[in-house]
RNA sequence: GGCAUCGUAGCUCAGAUGGUAGAGCAGAGGACUGAAAAUCCUUGUGUCACUGGUUCGAUUCCGGUCGAUGCCA
């Protein structure tokens, strides 16, 4: 017998800017749905950033089972195409015990990743991207703009053409792939075993903006310095690529003072955030909420039912 | 008190030998399928401190006022 529609379990996807307060209506929804949580904040999953990624706290995480928390160092290479595979497996297991899981998180990318699905690229050789990365170097952006217009004419005239990262991704994909990047790009979405709801938190920026500007004080009071500190010698990995961190690594080179570093933090940090709501707004399918809503947000999910 | 310099976009500052002005940053908007807390794009009208004068025309020149800074007393 086919099941019904409402017999498939559902994933709650909590979103929002950074700073808004994901983490504690998490715990409680998770909580009151006895629901586990899946991570999707691409810099918690890194075991050596904890203060400057405003990870949850070691209560908060005894309180509810986390997942894709802290899992990875920041020596491993990790994308979205692992996330996705590995999120499904442990939904798979999570939906034996539970009706609900919980998917929380800033990062848009990973969780389109989860809810959409991502098209199958061939692995990676990461010599062909160290490659591309040294002829940008040497030759510049023309140089990866003239390669890309002969092995995916179509991508090129779509893509942000000024953009490296972009040119070097679809450039690997053309050249470990053997076909045009645009030609494996179906974007259809992908079948999933569960339903989905998506619910975005938000607060008016000058709170969010006041939030982001308080949580970056209490980083520092928390000894987000030391923190920094031991990792600056790895700088040049990419996860440390990343805002609370990168400012004082710049500190640290004597190129700025502290207290100009920790302003370029709360800067940064509501950069990222506004990009996080240009991200977010442009998916309908999330339902808005301020952080206090907590007993609408569990009403709309129990109406799901 | 005297002398000097300065007062131009939220901030830092350019500039026009007189024809009402422009950058960086901030702010705002946007893009983004394996680097995504990354990466990239778009967006600048403001009594040019105030007030008289010269001039067809002044924010630009001259005088005064106020404010800031520095030096001298």
């Amino acid at each position: 017998m086919i099941p019904m529609i409402t017999d498939l379990p559902l994933l709650v996807v909590l979103s929002g800017p950074t700073a808004v307060g994901k983490t504690s209506v998490a715990i409680q929804l998770a909580k009151a749905l006895s629901a586990e949580i899946i991570s999707a904040d691409s810099r918690q999953f890194f075991r050596e950033m904890t203060i400057g990624t405003a990870c949850p706290s070691l209560e908060q995480l005894s309180s509810v089972p986390h997942h894709f928390i802290q899992q990875l160092s920041i020596h491993d290479n990790y994308n979205i195409g692992l996330y996705e595979k590995e999120v499904l497996a442990k939904l798979d297991v999570i939906f034996q015990k539970s009706r609900y899981a919980l998917i929380v998180g800033g990062s848009g990318l990973y969780i389109r990743a989860v809810c959409h699905g991502t098209d199958l690229m061939p692995d990676n050789d990461p010599t062909i991207r160290t490659e591309l990365k040294l002829l940008f170097g040497k030759e510049g952006i023309q140089a990866l703009q003239k390669k890309l217009k002969v092995l995916d004419p179509e991508y090129y005239e779509k893509v942000d053409r000024d953009n490296p990262v972009r040119l070097i991704r679809a450039l690997e994909v053309c050249i470990s792939s053997g076909s045009a990047y645009s030609s494996l790009r179906k974007n259809k979405p992908a079948a999933r075993k569960f339903r989905i709801i998506k619910l975005g938190l938000t607060l008016p920026r000058e709170e969010l903006y006041r939030r982001i500007n308080f949580r970056t004080e209490e980083m520092m009071e928390a000894g987000l310095l030391d923190e920094a500190r031991g990792l600056y010698p790895l700088r040049h990995l990419n996860a440390l690529n990343t805002v609370g961190y990168k400012e004082l690594f710049q500190y640290f080179d004597g190129e700025i003072s502290l207290p100009a570093a920790i302003e370029m933090i709360k800067q940064n940090t509501r950069h990222y955030a506004k990009r996080q709501m240009t991200w977010m707004r442009k998916d309908p399918q999330i339902k808005w909420f301020s952080p206090e809503q907590k007993a609408d947000i569990f009403k709309l999910i129990k109406n799901e039912e």
